[in-house]
DNA sequence: ATGTAATGATCGTATTTAACGATTATTCGA
DNA sequence: TCGAATAATCGTTAAATACGATCATTACAT
């Protein structure tokens, strides 16, 4: 039978290693000094190998006790997140949940989607950043995030990515364009037209040039909006012609504007999925989360 | 303060996990059925949450269960592996050490250095294996291999290396050649030269490209060995020059041929590594044993 | 139906482990 | 040389772990 250290002695180690004192270190544990003083003792009997060396006046980490230190943080910390994984479990979907979401749905969706939320899980609190795709991933593999709502297809690198919905893009021009008022618009016919597009950074951009073939590289047009919004500003205006996604039409993004709206010969979708760390321990809830999300944009 | 689980406890989910049976998996842990039942237990009531649905024909892992045991697993191998840190470090180069070398370091290398290490440290076994640098990587990433003695540059990723000498290229030729019997050739006298390499795969072949400037791409020999020795044969018989490491000559590669041997007028060196598992638990011992290298290649 | 075998839960008890407080031994500075 | 600081040690108590025996439930064969 194989002898392991136990997680109580680790944790006397870690903090004999941060304090380098074993009165401090047994304060933190909650435990008297003797008591660590043991603890350790039994820790090296089990190693078969000293972790510190002290000197009444100092105690310093052996070479070994410092490598077994690194190694027993990491376990205690994985100790830690099954927990967590056990209390998700238990109380499902309670506590925050810190929410990335890019601004080409943001403004669509979530007015739709929070309240209904809300009411499903009242225990829950999501906390919202708006930003595009790129920092919203590296926030998310930093910690800072859990989750994430953005639009595919997209390089996400490791990430598990549920799909909520499939996003249409629908052809728009000013009331007084050549296309307007068509049902139907071949993707052919928008060679040549003036395409306007957001800036640089979102990810809408690129999927509305990869809907019309490869001009993909040479920015087609001389007006850029930073927003949807302005977007279909400038398209009533009649300065150009845009790709807008169904999910902005549908919340309303047209409203007070005499937009003409045209289906794509080839219909043409962005995919909007939750994506979160594959190591998360709230996998549960973004699954059931990723699944309420479907459930509500399917309804609309 | 913060209750964590026991490592018995991990343990006995592990192998309750593993069987989906009491009795079966308490004699898998060496105790009884009611222990097991006891530890499993209390594991629950630490969690706040069933991990096994038990009816008495089954048992059926819940799903916090299994998301529970398949870090738990983790855990208990890390804790496994620090008491192997523990251990290399309480009896320092014992056990089995699997080192792989490159052809065209091992059969001059090796046969000099194997010796004094079976001295230097009676209780290690090294089990070598030879092959080129792209294998040998491969398998020290899956863990087939402890170490590997490797050229560089080379693009290895993520692991720890630590050099062990400089090798120096030297300018081979017959003895009828025109640049026969020169003390140091420019590197630019190369130029339009026949130039023999090893077949492709071998790390040299690139090194050596590399010193001649930029005729990487187009192979610029017909001819092409296998190996350092046949190399050798080929300079020798005139067909072609080529570029030899000092550490083969060192190791008597010319002896019985007339090859004629010059340094380059622009000294190159490949430089030889350890390379090892950033994450490995012997790092202490992979280093000394760079530091024997060291030695042993720097007294030659 | 009825008995039997299999299986997990439970109970009482013994042993080992973890924790405490008090004391001791050592060393650094005053 | 004294005193303060600090880790080790000792004796005791409480808690955890382990065992064997027994019980309760169920599936299945008769």
């Amino acid at each position: 039978m194989k002898h392991l250290p136990t997680m109580k002695q680790l944790q006397y180690l870690a903090a004999l290693a941060d304090t380098e004192h074993f009165g401090r270190a047994a304060q933190r544990c909650h435990i008297t000094q003797s008591t660590l003083s043991a603890g350790i003792r039994d820790l090296e009997s089990v190693l078969g190998t000293p972790v510190a060396e002290r000197s009444n006046r100092q105690v310093l980490m052996t070479r070994v006790g410092a490598r077994v230190t690194e190694r027993a943080k990491v376990l205690l910390r994985d100790a830690d997140e099954i927990m967590e994984v056990a209390k998700a479990a238990r109380d499902p979907m309670t506590g925050e949940i810190r929410l990335g979401v890019i601004p080409t749905i943001a403004p669509f969706l979530l007015p739709r989607v929070l309240p209904v939320l809300r009411e499903m899980y009242p225990a829950l609190t999501i906390y919202l950043r708006e930003e595009q795709t790129a920092p919203l991933l590296a926030r998310l593999e930093g910690g800072e995030l859990e989750a994430a709502l953005i639009a595919l297809p997209y390089d996400t690198g490791d990430l598990r990515i549920e799909t909520v919905m499939e996003d249409e893009f629908l052809f728009a021009c000013g009331p007084a364009h050549a296309l307007a008022g068509r049902d139907e618009v071949p993707v052919e016919a928008l060679e040549g037209e003036p395409l306007l597009l957001l800036e640089e950074g979102h990810c809408l951009r690129g999927h509305a040039l990869e809907v019309c073939g490869v001009g993909d590289k040479r920015a087609r047009a001389q007006f850029e909006a930073s927003s949807l919004h302005t977007l279909v500003q400038m398209v009533a205006a009649g300065i150009g012609v845009t790709l807008v996604p169904r999910l902005a039409v549908e919340a309303g993004i047209l409203q007070g504007t005499r937009v003409s709206l045209s289906r794509l010969g080839a219909p043409a979708f962005r995919r909007i999925g939750l994506a979160w760390r594959r190591t998360s321990r709230r996998a549960e809830d973004f699954q059931s989360l990723a699944g309420a999300l479907r459930e509500l944009a399917d309804a609309a």
